[in-house]
DNA sequence: AGATGATCCTGTATGC
DNA sequence: TGCATACAGGATCATC
């Protein structure tokens, strides 16, 4: 599933090949993945206009479009990919936006189970940090959360990777918050990008159990927390993403990172560390990973540690 | 207010 | 063998 390294990734290879990319035209095959304005005003509005490169918030990828400034914003979900194609290139299914673009290329969106969704934006529309991460100018003025659209973009936390996001930040999220640590950082508003499988990989490297009340970690469990995390997300960028089944980037290709999980899918194998069975349970709803010896559903014999 | 559960969607895996 | 059901999960919305 998409988190923020394998968006990141999807950043990279597009942003060269979009610096001057003009639309012919845009077909549209499922008016349900366009989240706003309407499908036929996102075909005609775009048809015509120019890419002009390729950023990212969070789990957002930002599409900057002249002219403008507008940006379109794409969240990939769980199966959505956005590739780019050359004109004779088969048609993957589950495409459901089709870019021409003026020099014979194709930008494809194609989504197995369509919870994937464009939207086009003005960027004064948008939170300043938002149209500044899409290089589409700090056009200025913040709106508040779009009554239509996608409310989750404008109540994003930090970038994991940028200096905001430090122990002391997540230690005030974290306070008295009784809710599981695990359901607390896949919490988009407290931090930016994680979603199941960086945070079960994230807990494993702190030592944390991903069951803790988020609000009895230790002081020192939490600066753990955030240099974890940080490692992971780094280390993930640079494998270009873990592709488990429906991953790729803007080419198509798969990332590296899946063999380089510790637990993330890996219930009954040995634990890298201790060699007991990694396990999985469900916390806060969702399929978690976890070693039961590395990670102790209590505190004790945390603070030996570092 | 904060937390939990249902919802969307379909391919894949499991169970009988 | 074949069919039915469960499961996967990001974000949102309704309901405790």
């Amino acid at each position: 599933m998409p988190e923020l390294p394998e968006v990141e990734t999807v950043r990279r290879t597009l942003a060269p090949e979009l610096e001057a990319a003009v639309v012919r035209r845009v077909d549209m095959r499922s008016r349900d993945v366009v989240g706003r304005p309407d499908a036929e005003t996102f075909a005609a509005e775009l048809a015509g206009s120019r890419f002009t490169g390729a950023g990212r918030r969070g789990k957002y990828l930002l599409l900057p479009v002249a002219p403008g400034p507008r940006v379109l914003v794409v969240h990939l979900r769980m199966t959505g990919r956005l590739v780019l194609a050359g004109p004779e290139d088969p048609e993957p299914p589950h495409t459901h936006v089709v870019f021409q673009l003026e020099d014979g290329r194709l930008l494809r969106f194609a989504d197995v189970r369509r919870f994937g969704r464009l939207y086009l934006y003005e960027a004064r529309e948008l939170p300043a940090d938002v149209a500044e991460a899409a290089g589409a100018g700090a056009s200025g003025r913040t709106a508040a959360a779009g009554p239509d659209g996608s409310p989750g973009l404008f109540t994003l936390g930090p970038e994991p990777l940028s200096r905001r996001f430090d122990a002391r930040l997540l230690g005030e999220r974290l306070r008295g918050r009784k809710a599981p640590i695990k359901a607390v950082l896949l919490d988009q508003r407290v931090v930016a990008g994680l979603g199941n499988i960086y945070v079960d990989e994230a807990l494993f490297r702190a030592g944390i159990h991903p069951a803790r009340p988020a609000g009895d970690l230790a002081p020192d469990e939490t600066r753990r927390l955030v240099r974890e995390i940080r490692s992971v997300i780094r280390q993930a960028v640079e494998r270009r993403g873990t592709t488990l089944s429906d991953y790729v980037d803007g080419y198509g290709r798969p990332g590296s990172m899946g063999p380089h999980l510790a637990v993330y899918g890996r219930s009954g194998e040995p634990c890298r560390r201790c060699r007991g069975p990694v396990e999985k349970i469900r916390v806060a709803g969702r399929g978690t990973h976890l070693c039961p010896r590395c990670q102790p559903a209590r505190r004790e014999g945390h603070w030996k540690v570092n």
